[in-house]
DNA sequence: TTAAAATATGTAGCAAGCTACAGATTGGAG
DNA sequence: CTCCAATCTGTAGCTTGCTACATATTTTAA
């Protein structure tokens, strides 16, 4: 029985989740944590939750319980832009800095056993295919 | 920035669910459910809870709460297999027995979509290299 | 035969996705 | 200036994932 390809994407998209989710634990983090973190720190680590909203391309109520589960556990301090007050601005702590670090050097290792078995052009064409069917969704 | 493929796939990912639940609601039923149905309709109609986790690859409560709300919703009815009284029998009603043809119809139309702009040798590499990876995130 | 292991299900509690609705602030048109 | 629209955030409530723990039944091994 052939699975259509959305139903793959599915599969392997629970799965990088579900065991990266258990790696960061020990730290308090789950993968989407640390997605924003990443976020925040190549922003200089400082940036508005909206932006946030913007580049994870998620609802914003979604923003808001990742942000504030992140505050909570100290990785994150939020407040108001006195500039506009519409905006949350979000800034990583030091205990973030300090990790985001570590974080970092394992990203390339998780990426490189995703594609494991691919030749660099097939992982290439493979990447411009996904382009394409991102298209075809939005 | 250049994404991971893993983000690039979640993004696909969550924007499919987004939509079929969308284009579902009406039925009062969303992606997840329907995949459910398909499968246990592929199965002369019955099957066991177990099965049908097998199938997807989720947890267990995963699919206590799918079946649970799809039985709730009257489309499935459960009862305990006399035979081996661990197994929980599931079987479609009438009324999944009705939809499940329009939502089979639905379905080859959302695959092309999804693939529209790949040509079929392309598609054919992309799948081959999907499940290349789903080994690898095993 | 009986006790332990395997199997199937269930519940509690959490994270992260969504829509729908609401509130506050800012910007722009008249 | 004023009012309406746009923008950003927040809350409520839902589904679907998960782990951890518990229960019942069946199977297997001693």
């Amino acid at each position: 029985m052939k699975q259509p390809i959305g139903y793959l994407l599915k599969q392997i998209t629970d799965k990088i989740k579900t065991s990266a989710d258990a790696s960061f634990k020990e730290k308090n983090l789950t993968l989407a944590q640390v997605r924003v973190l990443e976020y925040v720190m190549s922003k200089g680590g400082t940036t508005t939750q909206k932006s946030i909203e913007d580049y994870l391309e998620v609802s914003h109520p979604t923003v808001v319980g990742i942000v504030s589960r992140m505050e909570k556990n100290g990785y994150l301090i939020c407040h108001m832009d006195k500039e506009d007050k519409r905006n949350k601005i979000v800034e990583a702590t030091g205990q973030a800095v300090l990790i985001s670090h570590e974080l970092e050097e394992g990203k390339a290792a998780q990426e490189e056993k995703l594609i494991k078995g691919l030749t660099k052009e097939e992982a290439a064409k493979l990447y411009q295919m996904l382009c394409v069917i991102r298209k075809n969704v939005e």
